[in-house]
DNA sequence: CCATTGAGTGATTGACCAGTCACTCACGCC
DNA sequence: GGCGTGAGTGACTGGTCAATCACTCAATGG
């Protein structure tokens, strides 16, 4: 039954549910705190044939760190399209929504946070610089937005990143409910 | 020549400069992956006090943590003393100075990147807590600007953290000249 | 039916680290 | 001059984890 075809591709397509895997696992632990091990058994494989797949523990957070921003990109990409033709304003707005929707589930968005805290690692860095600059540049042209706005954009999805990460809603405190206001419900799973 | 005064406060004099070592190479290494031991060896002191002065690794963490924004909130109080009688949006400029200023060193911001990545540890998530309720009430209470305003001051202050984590200007790229502008300063030791 | 290849694992290694404990040493006091 | 007390440490323990290696097993191709 397993075809040629499938046997070739299967360590390929075993890479995609490790990577997968790393998402999920590097989102609750961070880097530094995540064993392979929790990311072999989340895949249904054993610690060593992860190192099988990757080369180390970086390249493996590196991989998972890509795929989080080409989804992020994919996102921006369908909210620009339900704006389409109108104003960059309204573009980025629309991008905004996409971006709160895709989050809402918390994985993709602690994985950033992690990342951003495991510079350090030069490889991580560069991945983070990398990620960031593909989801700038493309509100940039995609939206045809001004410089100041698209800074506005990713300022406030980094206070997004802050409210999630911290669980904040109004009945935290006047304080918490300041710096969510009018922020798409993050958080809520 | 140890006369009974010093003696008797060595202790806490020990402690506040074991947290000031803390505060440094937690915020290079972040949470995770800074042992005890680098704290103590830049405090020339051995690993075993620490646990004599401190009761684990989270209490250590959590007293540079709350040093941290007993910090910022003092920088914010001698920036808005800058701006005096000035309308609200004047005063809060001069509190996003002052913090600019303040965080030049990058120890403060890294630590309060590293502390945000670290929330899943309860204690840490509460400081975190804690201290963004003390800054934002301060910022609120102090220069009397609208929560919008104080939203955006917070939010400013979040992409200020990632240009200097990741060490943008406009040398990096088009994007990242987009992201750093008008920011004061950031990175540049 | 044998040889090759690639998927996948168990067992192990070497390093590191949080936390503990029994100890020393230097004071100040009676 | 001993005694108590608090500063400070060395040595150890139990546990964890990244990475490696020698191995098994199944399929495929000739």
């Amino acid at each position: 039954m397993t075809k040629r075809g499938a046997t070739l591709s299967t360590s390929d397509a075993r890479r995609d549910v490790v990577v997968d895997a790393a998402i999920a696992e590097f989102a609750r632990g961070g880097y530094h705190s995540t064993p392979i091990s929790a990311v072999a058994a989340k895949a249904d494989i054993s610690p060593a044939y992860v190192f099988k797949l990757f080369p180390g523990k970086v390249s493996l957070f590196v991989a998972a760190l890509d795929r989080c921003y080409e989804l992020v990109v994919h996102a921006l990409s369908n909210g620009a399209a339900r704006a389409e033709g109108a104003d960059p304003d309204r573009i980025l707005y629309e991008m905004g929504g996409a971006y709160a929707e895709l989050i809402a589930d918390r994985n993709l968005l602690m994985l950033q946070v992690h990342a951003q805290s495991a510079t350090d690692t030069p490889e991580i860095a560069d991945a983070v610089r990398r990620g960031l600059a593909k989801v700038t540049d493309f509100a940039l042209t995609r939206s045809g937005a001004a410089g100041e706005q698209v800074q506005r954009f990713i300022a406030y999805g980094q206070l997004c990143h802050l409210i999630a990460t911290l669980d904040l809603d109004e009945h935290t405190g006047d304080w918490a409910a300041v710096l969510a206001a009018g922020i798409r419900h993050p958080g809520k799973n």
